[in-house]
Formats: C-alpha cells, sequence, structure tokens
DNA sequence: ATTAGTAATTGATTCGCGTCAATTTTCAAG
DNA sequence: CTTGAAAATTGACGCGAATCAATTACTAAT
C-alpha cells in the first residue's frame, strides 16, 4: 500500500525519464534544484482534463506514465487533434505567449504528471544555463514536431499517413527503451484518424490491409509490427544519409 | 546615396519594429545592449538563401524589409513551404535543439535583415529575464502559428484555406500598422498553393472566383480585399468572444 | 451475465480536388 | 523592342478519400 502511494512521488533525481525530460544535460545539483519545484500530481483517470483552451497558464507539464491528447475545438465544433504525449514528453508551452493555455490536454489512460510552475520555472533557469538552453530546446522541437505534422498533412496520402504515424509512434517507444515493435497503445482509432486529417472508416481499411500485408497488427490498444522495414518504406521517410545534408550545406556568400 | 547606403544601418533603438520584433517589452538600455550584438546585414536580392537546411545553426535572423520563404524538401523532391515571413518576424529560433538549421529561408524579394548569434543572445538573456521571456515568447507563438496552419491543412477545403491565407495575411499587414486591404505581396501563387496544400490550378480558379464575387483582386505582386469581412467568414474564422472561451475555462477538480 | 452506448468494420456511392493538356500572360535578358 | 522561359489560366477527366448507411464488436455499468 504504502509502495504503491509513492510510485507515483519518485524525484527527478531518481526518476527513469531523466534522458528524454527536463534533466537532459543537468548537473546532479540542479536536478535536485529543479526536483524543488515539482508538484508531483496524483495520477489521473482517463478523461480528466490537465488544463483547457482559455485558462490562465500556470504550469507546463512533464508525463511520467499514461497517454494525453493535446487538441482544440474548431468553430464547427469538431476535434483538431495537435498530438499524443507519452512519458517524457512535456506540454504546455506553447501557452506562454498569451499566458493563457491555447488547447486541450486529456489523460486518455490512467496517467502520472510533474506539474512545475512556469514562474518558478522560469526563476530558476535564469540562475541555471543549462536549464533555460533545454527549455529552448523542448521548444524548438515543438516547433519542429508541428513542421513534421503539417508535411504529413500537406503532402502525403491516407496510406502513408498511417504508415508514418505508426512507424514514427515505434520510434518514440524506442527512444524511451521501451519495446518498440509491440506495445500498448490506448488511442481510439478514431483519434488517430483526426490527428491523421482522415476519417476512421479510411483509417480502419488501411489497418485491414497492414494486417492482411502482415506488416502491423492493431487490435484494440495492441499494436504489433511484424514488417517494421516495409512499414517505413511506406511511411516514405527519408534514410538520413550525411551526404544529402552536406550537398545541401553551402554556405551564403 | 549616403542615406540609401545607411538605410538599412538603422540600429535597434530607431528601429520602427520594436513593438513586434524582439525589443518588445525590453527596457531603453536594454535595447542598446541587445543593439550591439545585432550584425546588420547588406540587403539580400530575390533568391538569396539566409539559411540552408543541415547548416551549422550560428544566428537567428530579424526581418526588417521584404518577403523571406521558408521550406524542406521532402523525399520526392517537392517543397514543402512552411512560412512567408514579413518585417518584425524572427526566424532560425527551430534549429536550436539541434544545432543545425532544419529549413531554407530565400529571400523572394529585396531583402534586408538583421542576424543575431545565437551564443551572444543567449549569454545576453541571462543577464535581462525579459529578453529571455521575450524569446520564450517567440519561440511558443512559433509553436502556435504551426498549429494553425496544421488545422488549415486538416479541416479547411480549399476555398476556405485561400481564404484564410488572403485573411490572415491582411491582418499580419494591419499588425504591422501598414494597408492592409491593398497591399504589396510578391510571392508566386504556385508558392501559395504549396503552402497550404493545393494545386496552383486550384488556386487560379479560386483566385478567379474571388475576383468574380468582388472579394479579393490579387493580380501580380498587388492584393487588393474589397470585402474584408465576406472574407473572414469565407476563412472560417472564428470570431473570439470572451464569453465562448469563459465557457471553456472550467478547472479541473 | 445482460444490456446499452460507443467504436470499429465493411460496402456503395459521391464529389472535391488533382492530373493532364493547351493557351495566354508575365517578366527578365539581350 | 524582341524573345524565350516561367507562371498563370482554363477546360476535360479521373481518382482517392469522404460520406452515407448498415452491421458487428467492444466496453462499461447495472
Amino acid at each position: 500500500m504504502g509502495e504503491l502511494k509513492n510510485a507515483f512521488n519518485i524525484g527527478c533525481p531518481n526518476c527513469g525519464l531523466q534522458k528524454i525530460c527536463f534533466p537532459t544535460g543537468l548537473m546532479r545539483a540542479d536536478i535536485t534544484r529543479l526536483d524543488s519545484i515539482v508538484e508531483r500530481k496524483t495520477p489521473l483517470q482517463k478523461g480528466d482534463h490537465l488544463y483547457r483552451f482559455g485558462e490562465i497558464f500556470d504550469s507546463v507539464f512533464a508525463i511520467k506514465a499514461g497517454v494525453v491528447k493535446v487538441y482544440t475545438l474548431t468553430n464547427q465544433g469538431d476535434e483538431q487533434i495537435l498530438g499524443f504525449y507519452l512519458p517524457g514528453d512535456v506540454i504546455g508551452l506553447d501557452a506562454l505567449s498569451t499566458k493563457q493555455y491555447q488547447c486541450n490536454a486529456v489523460a486518455l489512460d490512467t496517467t502520472s504528471v510533474c506539474a512545475i510552475p512556469f514562474d518558478q520555472l522560469e526563476t530558476l533557469s535564469m540562475q541555471i544555463p543549462a536549464l533555460n538552453h533545454q527549455l529552448f530546446c523542448l521548444m524548438s522541437k515543438g516547433v519542429n514536431d508541428g513542421r513534421v505534422h503539417s508535411e504529413i498533412l500537406s503532402k502525403r496520402n491516407a496510406d502513408q499517413r498511417v504508415a508514418h504515424f505508426i512507424w514514427s509512434l515505434s520510434q518514440r517507444f524506442m527512444n524511451r527503451g521501451y519495446l518498440h515493435t509491440e506495445f500498448r497503445f490506448n488511442v481510439l482509432q478514431r483519434d488517430v484518424a483526426m490527428y491523421l486529417g482522415l476519417t476512421p472508416e479510411t483509417v480502419s481499411r488501411i489497418l485491414a490491409r497492414l494486417a492482411k500485408d502482415k506488416v502491423v497488427y492493431w487490435k484494440r490498444k495492441e499494436i504489433q509490427i511484424s514488417d517494421l522495414d516495409k512499414l517505413r518504406d511506406m511511411a516514405g521517410e527519408k534514410v538520413h544519409t550525411r551526404e544529402v545534408e552536406n550537398n545541401l550545406n553551402v554556405k551564403l556568400g
């Protein structure tokens, strides 16, 4: 009982997510200082909101366990889903410029988060250059993630979108040190469809085809990837060769 | 001659873009310190690149005059256009997390920019909290702009996309204190089409209809908006009422 | 275990926008 | 001014994904 109660109460210095969360690149002493301002919340149940559009921005959130969906409502009333966030991800930083949350964030599963009051975080980051830099990096990554999403939406067809989604999900599980060919992902296909700018029917048909072709099996909350290479190819993911990048690396005189 | 030569050499303290660029919210003395690290470049010609994908990130750029297109190349080789940037906009901040520029940035018109070496900017921002905060805000805005773009791409049809593009462009000219119903915008319709995830043919047809309906005339580099309200409606832009926001403003217990 | 409500599946049909093709217009270089 | 290449325009046609509709499979609450 006591153990269970404290399970979600592990501090930053002992957290398994240090490599991908805030503390990346911080000294041990600095992690302790960061830890001192972190508020560890009791776990959220499925359907609970972390924040809603328009609320006064006070904290950013680091996810320790579970899944969080970030979305807005269009004026026609339908959801625009902007992302699904996993343990180690930090959300809420986009509210900064307006001092109000610009989106809604809801737990899709039992979810555990750390809340970090932003004014304290900002004060602390003025004293710890590495923390400040880390904050910049997190936001910079947020911009880039949005760009990838835009590219998916504007350039790829339905098959590529679904393939890319599963492939990139797999990569995220891998980066976190989890099994990346077989994992639990408790998100409705309906939500994935919306995220990809597709309808549930289209996603369902594509998943049926992926199963028939023995590439991916996605049933209920379980995803199993049988042919990761084929999946990457279908996703149209570029293989990063240093050559290509260097050829483009022509300086402006 | 001497005047012309110095026209692009105005310092931050006298720059007309203070309200929308970096100096927002800074004290006069701080602006002077910022000014001291700014490198004012000679104007770029149409087609010149500010930076290219993969180059080592060293500076962010504030645009003083002209237009800059930011884009990437997909593995199929076609352009993914991520935005058009106007005077007062700051670009390059997304390169931060990887230390390499993640996009290409090219001048579409004679363009004047300030380059700000990022290591110096970061050092200075550690000494000036307001500057650090402003940097956070700029990046936060970048994230939100990306989200708006994603929403356009995933939820709106071709007519709404084009209408929204012109309307939002108009708003940006307004915010900069320029004429917002009649202005010069030296960007190819082909590029706008790519940005909107459409083909040039589709954009051309829609512009023809907008002209027939006496809403917008876009010929060559000139845009003239005759019916801004109609345009906003067509764009499907939500009218921000405080009521709606407050209704959503339900705190999590 | 039963049941009601939500999600997923599958098929038939529709339609918005892309593709292809042919002119016309624009713009920069000589 | 001339000329050639790039951009924009306009029309005909086809396809991919949305929509509509009906059935089946889950899930959670009684």
